[in-house]
Parts: C-alpha cells; structure tokens; sequence
DNA sequence: TTATCATATGAACAGATAATCATATAAGAA
DNA sequence: TTCTTATATGATTATCTGTTCATATGATAA
C-alpha cells in the first residue's frame, strides 16, 4: 500500500510520508535554488576562482590579473563579466585602465568555508 | 620601466611589485584550487543541489528521490555517484535498498553561506 | 585629427556535461 | 532455477561553456 500522491516505488516505514512532507517543506523556492546553484557554478571553474584569489590581495587591473595568472586579456574580460554579472566584483575605471575588485567580503567566507572542507 | 618579471603592461603604482609578491603568496597550491573548483562545481547543479536538500531532511533510497524530484532513477543515480565520489554523501545498502546520506555537516554550511549570500 | 593603449564583446570552435536509453548487476521472492 | 525489484553504468546525444580570434569601444596622447 502507498500514499495516495506516492508512484510506485520502493516500500518504506510508516514515517516515510513524514518525512517527503518535511523534504517538500524544507526545499527552496525555485528562484533561490536556481540563484544558489548559479552562485556555486561561478565560483567552479579554476580561471574564476583564481581570479577572486587575486583580488583578495588587491584590488587590480585586467591586464594586471591576466599577466598574473597567464592567460589572455580577452578570457579574462569575459569572465570578470561573469562575475561582475553574479555580483561578485565590481570595478571602477581609471582613465584608461579599469580596476576590479570583491564586491564584498561574502565571497571570501563561502570560499574558506569550501577549503576546509576541501582541506580536511 | 616595469619591474623585469613583468610583460609590457599597464602602468602602475609603486607598490605594484609588493602587491604581485602578495598575491602569489596566497594563491592555493595547484592541487588545492583543483578540488576546491571541483567541490563547488558539484554544487553549480540543480538536481544535485536538490538532491543535497533531500539528504538534509532524511537518509533516501534512489527510488524514493527520484519520486520526490520528478527526475528518472538512472539520472539520480548518475549525480549521486559524482556526489558520492566527491565524499558529499555516503551510502548503505539494505537488501535491494541503497540508502543515501550526507558524508557531514560540512556540505550544509557551505550551502547555507552560498544562500546567505544569495538571500541578501 | 590619428595613433596607441586598455578593455569589452561577438562569433566560432572544442571540450565538458547532464539526461536518456538500453542494459547490467545485485538481492530477494516464487 | 526464474521472475521481479532496486540500483548502477556504458553509450549516445543535445546542450552548455571556456577559450581564442578578430574587432569594437573608450580614453589618452601626439
């Protein structure tokens, strides 16, 4: 016998309809989760993270970050539009030159969070 | 003139060498950036990310969070090996049953972070 | 104006990846 | 044994994504 909304699948306890009540209960709203996967995915890929690694130390230029870590001017714009787009930097323009830096200090925190994890 | 490791570049500000040494001091080893990348790659998806909100309210078979998501047994099965071989669950078998489960608490508060961050 | 430098961006391509389908494995029931 | 259920997995495919290249924009200098 199954609950009524249940398709057919494995049997389970009696607690088992609890507990899909407090799973439904528990998720997100659609908009938040897809927010926070979006969020993770920006902070999985290396060139991106090596970028925020950067900027960390210092607020810096693109040409500046792209020497740094050698790789081209170009990948390195598109990217920080990502990151600029998730608001996870922002920049400000100098004359010719435009400087990137956190856009706040959030990003370090779930990043540290990740290492220790990573680091265990 | 620019300090001699560095390409033609834009100029910068005196202290720009001190900020380089900074930098590459607190850039992660290779092997670090790597599986930190990795760790919140697997978070940058939804199914898996719902998955991860699933084990949070209970221990699952296969069955029953492929049910509960609307997603086909092979395609839940499929993220829970890469969730599995990245130590964010664990697993136990129960006759035909395989029960999965958080490998810690960890993978809870680096997502709470991500979603402070998202909330705000 | 033209020339140059710093950055941004569209297009194209190569590689990655998530879902689907078919099938294999593993365990219990008949 | 055979049948059924639960899960795992290899292959395929469609989509996504990161880089490169070429070029555009924006700012300064000559």
């Amino acid at each position: 016998m199954h609950p009524p909304e249940r398709a057919a699948c494995c049997d389970q306890t009696d607690t088992h309809q609890d507990i899909l009540d407090a799973v439904r209960l528990k998720m997100p709203d659609e908009d938040t989760l897809y927010n926070l996967t979006e969020l993770f995915h920006i902070f999985g890929d290396s060139t991106r993270m090596r970028i925020l690694y950067v900027l960390f130390a210092s607020e810096m230029c693109v040409c500046d970050i792209a020497a740094l870590l050698g790789i081209t001017q170009s990948a390195i714009s598109h990217q920080l539009r990502l990151l600029k787009s998730a608001r996870l930097v922002k920049s400000r323009r100098e004359g010719k030159t435009v400087f990137y830096s956190l856009a706040d200090d959030h990003v370090k925190t779930i990043i540290d969070q990740g290492l220790e994890h990573v680091q265990e």
